[in-house]
DNA sequence: GACTTATATAACTCGTGGCTAATATAGAAG
DNA sequence: CTTCTATATTAGCCACGAGTTATATAAGTC
């Protein structure tokens, strides 16, 4: 899944919410609904997005699916920012030498 | 600006694009619209998205304006990111743990 | 099988956002 | 002040996405 995907899935209150809760420990859809002041079908699609980004998983538990965190797309995402990470690491080499050299001379 | 916002600007292949241009140095309008496969309005329109979001920023030069990367959004994002960082690096110690385990016992 | 609970999908509405073409602004040059 | 160049803004169109209500599916209970 492409990072574009997956910032824009990301990009949402609701879901962001979702992984928030799914963060914590893995629930069924009832309790999420519980927790997010949205309607059971809206926190479903959501999930759907969610799933289809690959950014959750599900597996039955009887009647009810335990959804619950992955990590990939987040650790794709977190390669891709890397590749900006080295502009600021930079920016903050370069204040230590020059604090260095003003040290040294 | 909240990190929604920045992932939503982010969540876009246009917007992107010009990112990555000014990833390398800054440039003026026209550089970009240059390289972009898109309208020169197209381009000033993501332009002022990312000014909004305080992605990017522009000193005039003479009649043109020249845009560069500002980073502190993306260190947000980065920090927001490593909420999540913590799991899988969590997830790593667990291995490594049980790797020593194996190896002592 | 009838009924209930848990979750998903469908149908619809409404706002937002991206694209383009046309126009406006603003500085440079003559 | 007219003209040219660089950039921004406006207006209109179309697609997408988020929310809701109603309905479908599927498992559990009696």
């Amino acid at each position: 899944m492409s990072t574009a995907t997956t910032l824009h899935v990301l990009a949402d209150p609701s879901r962001q919410a979702i992984l928030d809760l799914l963060r914590e420990r893995e629930r069924p859809v009832g309790e999420l609904v519980a927790n997010l002041d949205q309607s059971q079908p809206g926190v479903s699609r959501h999930l759907r997005v969610l799933r289809e980004a690959g950014l959750v998983e599900a597996t039955r538990d009887g009647q009810r699916r335990v959804y619950r965190l992955r990590l990939e797309p987040l650790e794709e995402l977190d390669a891709w920012l890397s590749t900006y990470r080295s502009l600021w690491t930079a920016r903050l080499d370069q204040l230590e030498a020059h604090l260095d050299e003003r040290r040294t001379t």
